[in-house]
DNA sequence: TTTATATTTGCAACTCAGTTGCGTTAACAG
DNA sequence: CTGTTAACGCAACTGAGTTGCAAATATAAA
């Protein structure tokens, strides 16, 4: 049983061929996934919704969380190794790039630490910053 | 001539009726505004093409500018005085509630310096703040 | 190995936000 | 008052994402 295979099983997730394909895309890849990379990259033989199927359970399973992206659209990559279906924290920062759309995730960039305000209670920061990446730079 | 009506022409806009009610929903508004919320407030006599046409302007002059929302929809708030057509910044954060799924500005909430990274060029930073509003808590 | 069952897949059809083209209307400058 | 240009409204479209359902297949149980 390969890496990918095991992680699908530990997750409660099926070995399709499909599935270990995109687990393995994610684990390659350098950047954050969208449908369409992924269709270019997997193929189009697999419809778009056995692909948002396999995301959503792969991001409800702590596989892969769900990143900003510039123009709304859906958005992955993978989680560290502590996540789960019940812990799904990320501490890192999410840059945007202006000219590629891509965005990638700054682990090196922490959340602030955000001091309450009286009426409310915050549970979640996401922090994204824009600008050029290295490649467009 | 009223502010708004003042504020139109500044920007070079004309001064349509729906456009005045526009304007002016925003300024009596506490909260960030949705397409859907204007429709509701202003009544549906007027072509969702046309809303979207007069957000897209009052963002461009730097009247408003679109904010976070939680279900990617456009969503707008009022720009501070000092925001025009070339510079449109904002230096507070975002709140959005997990109940009502409203956003608010943050005006007390200053975004952190990041320090750059190198091969980076940062040039915007959002701060996007997720819990419970005062109304939901 | 076979069988049962629960998950996954693929297709078609749909929803919903937002956009585009275009002819008409109305603001406002001259 | 008139010509120009911005704004409006309608219809038709786009594109991401969803839902329902029947067929396929991974896995557990016998």
């Amino acid at each position: 049983m390969s890496i990918s295979e095991e992680l699908l099983s530990n997750y409660g997730l099926r070995n399709t061929a499909f599935r270990k394909k995109l687990l393995k895309l994610f684990q390659n890849s350098e950047s954050t996934l969208t449908v369409e990379k992924i269709k270019d990259k997997i193929g189009r033989k697999n419809d778009k919704v056995t692909i948002y199927r396999a995301l959503s359970s792969f991001e409800k399973s702590g596989i892969i969380h769900q990143v900003p992206d510039k123009n709304n659209v859906s958005r992955y990559a993978l989680c560290t190794s502590t996540c789960n279906s019940s812990n799904h924290t990320h501490h890192h920062a999410h840059f945007i790039c202006d000219h590629c759309d891509n965005t990638l995730c700054l682990e090196e960039i922490d959340l602030p630490k955000i001091k309450t305000i009286k009426g409310f209670k915050f549970k979640k920061t996401e922090l994204i910053i824009q600008g050029s990446c290295p490649k467009c730079l």
